[in-house]
DNA sequence: GCCAACGTTGGC
DNA sequence: GCCAACGTTGGC
């Protein structure tokens, strides 16, 4: 059996949401709510471990790319927002009893001193087999190994 | 703003 | 349970 991975990249508009914000959270801290992918739910409900690393990438901007690193302080609970209809997350399937969707906390640990666009990660040959790099791949929340862990961090440097 | 890719929905 | 239609994502 594989080694589960520890590592993961999770995607963020930054005009939404952005590193920034996260790093003045109180307590630098965010719920990550509003995931309503299954693939996702289920990566991060059932494999995403207290202190687990994840690259926080900026979508649908100008460049696209990693910003830097978050971690997973609290693992997965019910998503509360898929209950108030007022949100754009609501989902009348959820509820309390059985919630359908879950989130996890993550805090602010550290951004990158530039941004890792998304141009820059397709030229290196060791990332193709990421998700993130492939046409079409819509995948909010996937798994990232040891190696492309430690290739994205010395890009970083 | 375009549109390819792909996940979800719903009729049958 | 198939699959066409539809909606969303997200790079370009």
């Amino acid at each position: 059996m594989a080694k589960k991975p520890h590592y993961w990249l999770i995607k963020s508009e930054p005009n939404a949401f952005s590193i920034d914000d996260l790093f003045n959270s109180p307590d630098q801290t965010e719920s990550w709510d509003g995931v309503r992918n299954y693939q996702a739910r289920n990566m991060m409900r059932d494999e995403m471990h207290l202190g687990d690393l994840v690259l926080f990438y900026h979508s649908s901007c100008k460049p696209p790319g990693i910003v830097g690193i978050a971690e997973v302080s609290r693992t997965a609970y019910p998503d509360h927002t898929a209950w108030d209809p007022n949100s754009p997350y609501f989902d009348a399937k959820s509820t309390p009893e059985h919630p359908r969707w879950f989130m996890v906390d993550i805090k602010f640990y550290k951004k990158y001193s530039r941004i890792i666009s998304l141009d820059e990660l397709k030229q290196q040959p060791e990332l193709c087999e990421m998700p993130l790099v492939k046409r079409g791949s819509r995948l909010s929340i996937m798994p990232v190994t040891q190696q492309q862990w430690d290739i994205i961090n010395k890009l970083a440097d």
